[in-house]
DNA sequence: TATGAATGAGATTTCATTCAT
DNA sequence: AATGAATGAAATCTCATTCAT
């Protein structure tokens, strides 16, 4: 593995949080896929909501950045709409558990507050962009998180397809994808 | 409560599942909620997995049915995606817990070949709705997984968030809901 | 043992606490003592603090109980340091681990407020008689906290003593120690 | 702190002990109040209980070597009576840690036989002198160990509520306890 | 020599399950 | 049939000790 101690933590806690859950998942588990003692995964964490937490906030952060980052300010809402989808598409194909992991946990018992807002900041940033095409007239005049389920709730389920292999990627099919997003939400 | 003390433990892991999941939910928390004692439990359920995958495939079923009913098998292909849309929806809001357990909890590591199996027949159901739509030219010549991602994904996404409040439901909006789906999948 | 299992973690608890004192002790020790599941304790008992703060406060109250039942109020200081000498050794000869484990354990880091205030309130029982006496010129004219010490300092040690063995009881010697605590503290 | 490492650790230790009991304290809380790593306390003690017992036999001795020095063997019963008093009083002010540390422990589950012979070597001295004391018909003819009871007992007393505040030092205060103390256990 | 990150044995605590009532 | 007190296996977490640097 790496030779950073917490990156191998954050790694396997992710993957097993991906998969079976927060609650589902022991310390003992991480600390064996991560290849360090139990014990060590405390030197690095408070406890297992503080990991927990911590990953969930990176995530979101990574999330965030992927997304955000070369964002086409001054495109048209439909290519930012193209910039959104394709890279919420890319992230969560290259970072499957991070992905999944953000999205079976938001709301999950054991967040903090600090999670959530991570979270909600991130979702705010897409609000924005959807609120353009509202005033535009050229996305439909639907509330704006009716908009977000709209486009992100297929892309959630699809990656958790492509996961367990009842759906194969490929670009041509991404980018069906795209404009069968873009037309669940656009006027006309 | 009702007079079926099974019903009871049901309603209550049910509750519990939808909102904690299946590892965060510990069997004193459904005896309290089901005001039985825990020893009830296993009066009815042999463990708490075998009650999780009772409850999985009698949510399923109820689902399934809820679909199926009045199915206008000899109706164009758009009134039958309003009316799997649309029963789709109001089951969810009137069975939130339902919905959100079923949800949830497929691929849970804790459910048999047989729950697995329940799940994968009501999909089979609307697989063979989608083909027909398919060969009929009206909807996208995508991956039936993938169809069904663009118009289920939502909807989970959207009753959660009814669930929270960060949306609210009107029978307009819903009007609207199912026209933004169609559009999703529909060719052109 | 009893019927109360309450009582038998108390009692098990009170013998390992006096002897090898709070962190001393594992909750396995006490439960294999108790005779009861190591579980059974949390039953009963938040956590390990929580038991050694409520065995702490009840076996100050019993003490307490034990000196200021049948106080002589209308007798002379000489008698009623008498009656507080001797019902202090009684108590301390018949609870011998209630009595060390009181005395080792107060001011321990894991005592809370509640416990630390059960044990002033006794104190200042002592106290209040102490302060007649000096006023009556019978006791001598020292800090009512050093005349304590100068009469509960031995017998702390005293009984310590008794229990391993160095010393042994006979009224006789009771008698004699009473006199020399007397002596200890009156005035001349 | 000092140059010497071991004399850092000892000084830490016993704080320690002495405040929070042997199991109360971690090695790590040990090392970070000498300012040492945890590693080096295994330089100089072989484990834990090693420590402990070296440090207890070292306060012991210089303990037993305070009271000793310049021991009055020629003087009176009465003048030695003084002069362990006070010896004990002044070593107890001005080694606090040490002196609650020896008292607290000894008995300790952790201690080995060489440690608990040291501490009744010191004991041993001062019963010789109290046996004297006593076929001069000086001192009150009851039991050794009882009559070291009543010195010592409220010394530990007494210092503790010094240390906590409860109590103030003065040298006259100390002439008193002095009287006191020998009123209790002298003849008439 | 000194360190402190790493460890795993053992501590505390939880909870699915049993069973006497 | 129904209960909930009791249990112990397994979870979370701590800490004495080791060892690579």
């Amino acid at each position: 593995m790496s030779k950073n101690k917490q990156d191998d933590i954050f790694e396997a806690a992710m993957q097993l949080f991906a998969e079976r859950g927060f609650d589902g998942t022991t310390v003992p588990m991480i600390a064996d896929k991560a290849k360090v003692g139990a014990g060590t995964i405390y030197r690095y964490f408070e406890n297992k909501e503080s990991l927990v937490n911590s990953l969930f906030t990176k995530c979101v952060l990574q999330f965030s950045e992927a997304i955000r980052a070369d964002f086409p300010f001054n495109s048209t809402i439909r290519k930012q709409f193209t910039h959104i989808f394709n890279r919420i598409f890319n992230f969560a194909r290259n970072n499957v558990d991070a992905f999944l992991f953000i999205n079976s946990h938001d709301g999950g018992h054991y967040l903090d507050e600090n999670s959530k807002k991570t979270f909600n900041d991130f979702l705010d940033f897409i609000i924005t962009i959807i609120e353009q095409g509202k005033e535009q007239g050229i996305i439909r005049p639907l509330p704006s998180t009716a908009l977000i389920a709209l486009v992100y709730g297929p892309i959630v389920m699809l990656v958790k397809m492509m996961e367990t292999g009842e759906l194969t990627y490929t670009p041509e099919l991404l980018k069906e994808l795209e404009v069968s997003s873009w037309n669940a939400i656009r006027f006309i």
